[in-house]
DNA sequence: TAAATTACATACCGATCAGTACGTAATTAC
DNA sequence: GTAATTACGTACTGATCGGTATGTAATTTA
């Protein structure tokens, strides 16, 4: 390596994260992304290839973040229940809270961009199963220690509530009543008697 | 009126449909438009307004047709809990099939457009809201005719289907094991207990 | 110190974008 | 028939798109 890199690649993903997560992939131009990553074209493409590269790199680097902060969610707390109650409830409260952030990167990516590349319905498809992962898991623990009815089956249930956490997700985008989205909650919860 | 439009205004709005909801807004560009709907720019700009005017006229058009299909669905069925399952599992059947469709028109515009476009975030959370209606009516019958558990609060429950039924067609673009969705949709309707 | 290598900034590329000016064709009103 | 009005097709606009050629600065190797 002759001459080193000026700018940090690590920060310099980070705001691409933070611009492709806000406006997406095809309403974001290598403009935007330039002026929030602090570097010039050309950096980006030596970097990261093009511009679908960066994406990639961006929505990479989210998953595995959102994931470690899932699984931490959840297994920090002693009851299962809880966690799961804690984990909806504060989703809810910072998507109705004052810095309302822009949903999930990943959920943004399944609908914009799986359906027309096979890479992404991959990447986007391995990131839920890997949640449900996590749930199953988190269900398994109440099972054993009896907190939950035995009659759970733990893997379905996962998956329930995975595909109840990407509706949660996406109808805050429409920011209906707060109710709608604390009445839906509370009945998913039900699940895990 | 002096002369006649040479072209049919409502076949040409739902070829626009069919492109805006295959590729989303910004994905879609004039010429994608013109050739889908067989007529020339300046013919668009004098009916529609703008891009973004076709966009709206057409996911208008696609909320009343889908928001009608769903009612028909629900209501031709003298049995609530087989009228959901055939719902759901239609829906999922459909997408899984030979001839995949887009998902849904309006949730992927809630997506891509609701946390940047005020009007669009009112017109997608109006339909979920409605169908949250028309699911609701359907579970009252039900409480009225005996066949649900009268300990069900049919609001919240309404609810948490439309939640589900958002998640379900999300995390089919990334086209996962059928049995995910399938698992998920016998979980869902034990809430009809 | 010289050669090789990598990074940087500027300035550019052809292509495509959404939107429109304008001339012509068709129809209505009189 | 003539004037007025609306629709259509062509061809264009300035702006912006993603991506790159090129020259120079910085660093390592020898």
């Amino acid at each position: 390596m002759a001459r080193p890199r000026e700018f940090d690649e690590e920060k310099a993903l980070d705001a691409a994260m933070q611009v492709f997560w806000e406006k997406g992939f095809e309403a974001t131009s290598l403009s935007d992304l330039t002026s929030r990553m602090g570097i010039q074209r050309p950096s980006i493409y030596s970097t990261f290839g093009d511009k679908k590269g960066l994406f990639e790199a961006a929505l990479r680097k989210y998953t595995s973040s959102h994931a470690a902060y899932v699984r931490n969610k959840l297994h920090n707390n002693p009851s299962v229940k809880e966690a799961f109650r804690a984990f909806f409830e504060n989703m809810v409260a910072e998507e109705y809270g004052q810095n309302p952030n822009w949903g999930c990167f990943c959920i943004n990516s399944m609908v914009e961009l799986s359906p027309h590349d096979e890479k992404f319905e991959i990447l986007t498809r391995e990131h839920q199963m890997y949640l449900s992962v996590i749930f199953q898991e988190t269900i398994d623990r109440g099972l054993r220690s009896g907190e939950l009815d035995p009659a759970i089956h733990a893997k379905s249930l996962a998956q329930t509530l995975v595909i109840s956490l990407i509706g949660l997700t996406v109808i805050m985008k429409s920011r209906p009543e707060r109710s709608f989205v604390d009445n839906s909650i509370k009945e998913i919860l039900t699940l895990l008697r």
